[in-house]
DNA sequence: ATAGGCGTACTTTTT
DNA sequence: GTACGCCTAT
């Protein structure tokens, strides 16, 4: 990543991307590294992860304690030292990018073998199974992968069709219920059994409908793809014995943000049924496993407990703290020395963790020296605060080493990141936004991704229905209705409806000629496949022949134009897949017997496509000279940046509105916050902003109480809320004006206040207040309660503050007094 | 059948 | 502030 910047003291004896004696063409002819290479420049807890042999691992990694590299050292070990097979091996990262580079890294090692060992994410490895295995539950290996949007539109028709309240029924919340249950690897058979309300009835009934659906599209969400290849393993012994025999190793990065079912298909793999709840039907400890019981292969696990920021997503740190009890035998080692960061940002980032209640203490430290202290400002709105953050990037870039790829811009939410691209467009700083709205979320991506799946999958309804009118074919809602009812008269896909539409009852004249179009136009584009095609010619034959990129290009829209250059981006994507050497995700020279052709095809082109995350497009040293990057916290975790930026650092957002008042969620957040500030290597910038303009409405946000958690001598603030709240300034300041306060000013008002009674270890009193009340504000004024909503730290008030307007504020944290 | 206008609801975070 | 969905007018 961006290592330009001399850290301190880290040890680099070895260079693991320029290995002068790399065995490049001829990895027989060659030694291997010797084992003194192998553990250069590690220090003791460090080899003694990289040299383990036997029993479970649980490597406990602190933020910068140079887990990666113990990760790959290791790989090699296994390689060279112990005669690993590198097929034998199985490494779990969190993301594609994370799992090329470290395939990289271990090659640059050994060599070119280490090519066939799978190293991909949960869900690619999945999937890589599921091709193979799947026709075993009756599922066709072609499946479509449907992603979030896909699900969204498939759960929405559910919903419909079972004739819900779609107010009272959001398909976002159905689908987290039912994703919920698939990490827990409950099925819908046994939601609907489980069902103890008429509330999780109906959802266990929307989710049944939806699986059904899924499966008649041959299709398989995200949470599907990890829950089916556990119940395969489950219903076919058999074949999880081929793959226990198969992976002797299989390590698993970021372990704290495993969920349940990821947590089951380790078991499955590791084979460590003793002490396992012994489901109905499930291994005996006892009796000899399957066919006469394998070693168990050797497992390793690395993570860390506080860096854990996905239980929203159903991870669980559980699976990192216990991992103990789920392998009695197990070992652990603790890195607690950071290579990373500054003393200053160690030290704020234990003092920001150390709040929440339950963990295991660690003694993260660093011999980096103290460094600069950390900068805050806070900003008259988000555009004062977007511009301090451009001004201080000028100035580091001209006064420092500092180039703009060293540095990072962080926020809790996506929407934060358009007041930054303002500015930078404005400055003329090139810079790069990595997540948001993601190129293969982008609309016309879509289509063409969807004319593709459909051609590979027909039965995907989805996707047909999605390109049956795009572009506008003059077939409408009515003759799409008609077709449907064919298929559900005569119990066909809508796909084999289409093509006898002359059948479907109350067809208009008109239509039928449309379809009978698309159908034709369809099945020429099928032969094309069929005929094995290349995956961009494909699609330059879709985005043709469909008419879809002649309407683009003949529509006087400005946006089309954008569109046009995003299509012709996708097809450079499948052209450079196309080219790729032998090796596509799915092709595996370890299975020789396989029966599937080792060309990467389109099927291979929509899988990695449908896999990619966000962190996949985090720009490379060598493509982006002068970029500054922009991310939310979460794509943030596992790189780092000698600058980092933390912005938005308000309660309500950051933590986020939702947190506040739920101890487990605000303890998830100030996990984030920790890894936000341990991504920072030599400086590290904090900000707020005093008002900010949140869906329309301005609002008025107290200080996020991770500020108050940095201790006060570490942080230079550059400019406090004082110096800016002058008496009755109108609340939608002008940005710009009066900002120019640089001098150091000693924090008082609410933040102080706050931070005072908090050292105290007493809380601030919460004013009760009822309507008709006359309060005082610090900054509003004078202002009367209209109504009050919540009880204790939730309670908000409804104020009016006359000429300022009514606004709603969490009493916990106003600063109001009664009068 | 389509296009364009207007109203509503949304915001965590992601494989 | 935006994106999507629903409604109406052609």
């Amino acid at each position: 990543m961006s290592a330009l910047f001399p850290i301190p003291q880290a040890p680099t004896p070895v260079d693991e991307s320029r290995d002068p004696d790399r065995p490049d063409e001829q990895p027989a002819r060659r030694r291997g590294p010797s084992p003194e290479e192998l553990l250069a420049g590690l220090n003791e807890p460090q080899r003694a992860a990289v040299v383990h042999a036997g029993p479970p691992l649980l490597v406990v990694a602190g933020a910068g304690s140079g887990k990666t590299r113990v990760l790959t050292r290791r790989i090699a070990w296994l390689i060279s030292e112990r005669k690993a097979h590198p097929g034998s091996i199985l490494a779990i990262t969190f993301t594609n990018k994370a799992a090329a580079e470290m395939r990289e890294r271990v090659e640059d090692l050994v060599g070119r073998r280490a090519r066939i060992m799978w190293v991909s994410t949960f869900h690619s490895a999945c999937v890589r199974i599921l091709r193979k295995e799947i026709d075993k539950f009756g599922y066709k290996s072609s499946f479509s992968i449907y992603d979030a949007a896909d699900s969204k539109r498939l759960m929405t028709l559910v919903l419909k069709e079972l004739d819900l309240d779609p107010k009272r029924y959001q398909p976002r919340a159905v689908l987290n219920w039912v994703s919920n249950q698939k990490n827990e690897l409950v099925d819908h058979e046994d939601a609907t059994k489980e069902a103890r309300n008429h509330l999780e009835e109906t959802y266990a009934a929307a989710y049944t409908l939806y699986q059904q659906k899924l499966r008649a599209a041959n299709a398989l969400d995200f949470d599907d793809l990890i829950m089916t290849t556990v119940h395969l393993f489950q219903a076919f012994p058999d074949v999880r014995e081929n793959y226990r025999r198969r992976f002797r190793h299989v390590l698993v990065d970021e372990y704290q943000d495993t969920n349940h079912a990821q947590y089951s298909l380790v078991r499955e793999l590791c084979a460590h049924d003793v002490g396992r709840p012994v489901a109905a039907g499930g291994a005996d400890p006892d009796a000899p496993d399957g066919d006469g019981g394998i070693e168990p292969s050797e497992l390793m696990v690395v993570g860390d407990a506080d860096q854990s920021i996905y239980a929203f997503r159903g991870a669980s740190i559980r699976n990192i703290l216990q991992f103990e009890e789920d392998f009695p035998d197990a070992t652990t080692i603790l890195l607690e020395q950071n290579y990373r960061s500054t003393q200053t940002i160690l030290e704020a980032a234990n003092a920001v963790i150390s709040r929440n209640k339950g963990r295991k203490a660690k003694n993260l430290w660093s011999d980096a020296g103290e460094g600069e202290r950390i900068v805050g400002y806070v900003a008259d709105d988000e555009h004062d605060e977007a511009r301090f953050v451009s001004e201080q990037i000028d100035k580091l870039v001209d006064d420092t080493a500092v180039e703009p790829m060293d540095v990072a811009v962080f926020y809790r939410t996506n929407a934060q990141s358009r007041v930054f691209e303002e500015v930078f467009i404005r400055t003329g700083q090139p810079y790069k936004v990595v997540g948001g709205v993601r190129f293969y979320e982008r609309r016309e991506v879509r289509d063409a991704l969807a004319y593709l799946r459909m051609l590979v999958n027909p039965a995907d309804e989805i996707s047909l229905r999605r390109v049956l009118n795009t572009p506008k074919r003059g077939i409408g809602e009515r003759a799409e209705a008609c077709v449907d009812a064919l298929a559900q008269r005569d119990g066909l896909t809508f796909w084999e409806a289409l093509q006898r539409a002359e059948d479907a009852p109350g067809i208009a004249t008109r239509s039928l000629g449309a379809v009978r179009g698309f159908v034709e136009m369809v099945q020429e584009l099928q032969s094309m496949v069929d005929a094995g095609e290349r995956a961009d010619v494909v699609l330059e034959a879709v985005l043709t022949r469909s008419g879809y990129l002649a309407e683009l290009e003949a529509s006087d829209d400005p946006q089309d134009e954008t569109r046009v250059e995003n299509l012709a981006e996708l097809v450079a994507v499948a052209r450079e897949f196309a080219d790729e050497p032998v090796l596509g995700p799915s092709a595996d020279p370890a299975d020789a017997a396989g029966p599937d052709a080792p060309t990467p095809g389109l099927g291979d082109f929509l899988e990695r496509v449908a896999l990619v995350a966000d962190s996949d497009q985090i720009p490379d040293a060598d493509e982006s000279g002068g970029v500054v990057t922009l991310m939310t916290l979460h794509t943030a975790k596992g790189l780092e940046f000698p600058v980092v930026f933390l912005t938005g650092m308000e309660d309500g957002v950051f933590p986020h509105q939702r947190a506040l008042g739920d101890q487990p969620e605000l303890e998830e957040e100030r996990r984030l916050a920790y890894v936000g500030v341990t991504r920072a290597q030599q400086r590290l910038y904090v900000s707020r902003a005093v008002v900010r303009s949140a869906w329309g409405a301005p609002s008025h946000n107290p200080a996020s109480r991770f500020l108050d958690e940095l201790p006060v001598d570490l942080v230079d603030w550059q400019r406090t809320e004082a110096a800016q709240t002058s008496w009755n300034r109108p609340v939608a300041a002008f940005p710009g004006a009066g900002s120019r306060g640089t001098q150091p000013v000693r924090r008082f008002g609410t933040a102080a206040a706050r931070a005072d009674a908090d050292a105290r270890g007493k809380t601030r009193e919460i004013p009760s207040l009822e309507p008709g009340d006359r309060v005082v504000h610090d900054s509003f004024g004078m202002g009367t309660v209209v109504t009050m909503e919540g009880v204790g730290d939730k309670a908000v008030a409804s104020i009016d503050f006359g000429s300022q307007g009514v606004k709603r504020l969490l009493m916990r944290y106003a600063p109001v007094e009664k009068l």
